[in-house]
DNA sequence: TTGAAAGCGCTAACAA
DNA sequence: TTGTTAGCGCTTTCAA
């Protein structure tokens, strides 16, 4: 009779089976070999753990190790394609790995980041990969004090002892202003993203140069904007060409990311400019749209996979103990112009 | 001397005190009032948590509670605007009630979906919000022998007992197809998405039956696809424009999804077939460029945001107690039309 | 080759 | 109003 139920953790099994919950324990963590439990004993155990579908509980196992298999991922803005797809590598890569992946959304505020950043922590996670809000040194860099892998993508605060995997946005830039400087342009706008942030600086930097060497005065050359939303750059959009007599008018313009782009469509749209004739676009971040609007844009793209690639590589290495986790490496990617056809050429 | 160090969780707290842990717990977890615990002594408790940075070990909690804090969310692709939109959405609330959000994506792969349950059940999820992968019934029905909190959105499986959250597809399509005949349209086309999946079904029978009711014949209506990806669609319109003499060729077409949207304007394009005047568009789910696209879309809008906000409500309440959780019972919401310019008026 | 027992940090039952 | 203690499920040290 003795009617028992099902075994449901590693100590009933064993009970059932009549073994010790040690010997159970090292034949479903795969320690079997090690401590050269016999075949037989082994084949009991995994049938009996497939058959009640017993597997160690990773809470329990938690608590005893200090390991939860469980890395943090905060992103700015999950919305924005840029960090979906860099979030989408992410995921897959440590789930391949047995890790699970907790994610949240900063919304772009300092506030939120810092609370999930302590949240994070509480629950031990095992590593972090943070996209940080931007602008000045934050709750990240308290990062500094605690010792949880850390590894910072895009918005990057270089003089932090992290692993860091940001495109090359000086270069970048450059590169979208001798596109159009190539092709004649003397006047080219720029919407900036969010002020103090990592990107929005190096894309600066690398305009600015870009003009300079091509012997074009910065007054020539409007700026607004100050953050990455749509709105602010419809706004700055407007700002920029409705003031301006048709003579000083830029020629074409650079929008430092995905939603600045949309709100400046939107704007062009609305004050009756079209692309490429007014105005000529090289737009930042590639997004699934960029090859259907009109005219199809020609834009600056980063290596989002790569990123995502390259992001988890670091911080599994930490995790694996190759690499000190308070080391400052900054890598580097190259991102590319996808030419089409929002540039005209001046003659 | 006795050089101790500070105290880091609410053992060491309660010694360093000389207070019990037992209080020091109650006090933390915001249970002083419930046991009276003296202000004097409260405060002291708070005072030194905070100088310390001590917090209760979620880990310890769980294993002692049974309560992770934690909800898993998977979805079958999070670079989908309207997948990433609900996701940001289920975050930030659940973010609020003090629960973390594991969020996986099954990548439209149901072995993946499988898997990512099994992960969930097993990190003890207190409750699960999915988006199946679809077609027939999968893993997701095997959730019922469980008793983890369940809500199913989009992807829907509406004999499971569980609280779903989903469009009214078949009003919605149906909607679609009459803004067409309403302009004269008499060929309508139609994009399909995964085969089997709630949302298609349902979509392809309000498309049918509203051609139906507008004493249309089937046989003048081509449809293809089978999935949700643009690589498809693009194939699918090329399948339906290519071979048909222009006479037979559909006047109108809908893509029954974002990226089969476009998959559609990619081949279109390549087609050399120009929205509206060649092909009449009105495309499933609304998307952050849908007004950006030349023309500017007509779409069949989903609610995400309410969506979000009515899937989380159900499971909080559910965790709350106040509902069984295995309830059938399918939240239907309106879609709307958004009317821009890819439609034009046959006469 | 296997097992007994301690202990990770927490909360709740019971006691005072 | 506060404290003692058991135990959640696991892994590991030490012992056999």
């Amino acid at each position: 009779m003795g009617e028992s139920s099902d075994p449901t953790n590693l100590q009933e099994l064993a009970r059932h089976l009549g073994i010790s919950v040690t010997t159970v324990s090292r034949v479903l963590s795969g320690q079997a070999r090690r401590f050269r439990i016999s075949k037989q004993t082994e084949e009991r155990i995994q049938t009996a753990a497939a058959q009640f579908g017993v597997r160690p509980d990773p809470i329990g196992a938690s608590l005893r190790l200090g390991r939860t298999r469980t890395i943090g991922l905060i992103v700015p803005d999950v919305a924005n394609p840029f960090f979906a797809a860099f979030a989408q590598g992410i995921e897959r890569r440590f789930r391949k790995e047995g890790y699970a992946v907790l994610l949240c959304d900063s919304a772009e505020d300092a506030d939120v980041e810092a609370e999930l950043l302590r949240v994070m922590l509480s629950r031990k996670a095992e590593g972090l990969i943070i996209a940080p809000v931007g602008q000045k040194l934050g709750a990240v860099s308290a990062l500094v004090e605690t010792t949880v892998p850390v590894v910072l993508m895009d918005r990057i605060f270089p003089d932090l002892p992290f692993p860091m995997v940001a495109t090359d946005n000086i270069a970048a830039a450059k590169e979208a202003v001798h596109h159009l400087t190539g092709r004649g342009h003397r006047r080219i706008a720029c919407l900036r993203g969010l002020e103090g942030s990592f990107p929005d600086g190096e894309r600066f930097k690398g305009f600015q140069a870009a003009l300079k060497e091509a012997g074009i005065p910065l007054t020539d050359c409007p700026m607004a904007g100050g953050d990455y939303t749509a709105a602010t750059a419809a706004k700055a959009t407007r700002d920029i060409f409705q003031n301006a007599k048709p003579k000083n008018r830029p020629t074409a313009i650079i929008p430092f990311g995905g939603q600045i782009t949309l709100g400046l469509l939107e704007s062009l749209h609305a004050l009756n400019l079209s692309v490429p004739e007014a105005v000529s676009v090289v737009a930042f971040d590639e997004q699934p749209w960029s090859s259907l609007v009109s005219p199809p844009l020609t834009t600056v793209a980063q290596p989002v996979e790569e990123m995502a690639r390259l992001a988890a590589s670091r911080l599994l290495e930490v995790l694996a103990g190759k690499v000190h986790a308070r080391e400052n490496r900054l890598e580097v990617l190259k991102a590319k112009i996808v030419s089409r056809e929002s540039v005209r050429t001046i003659s």
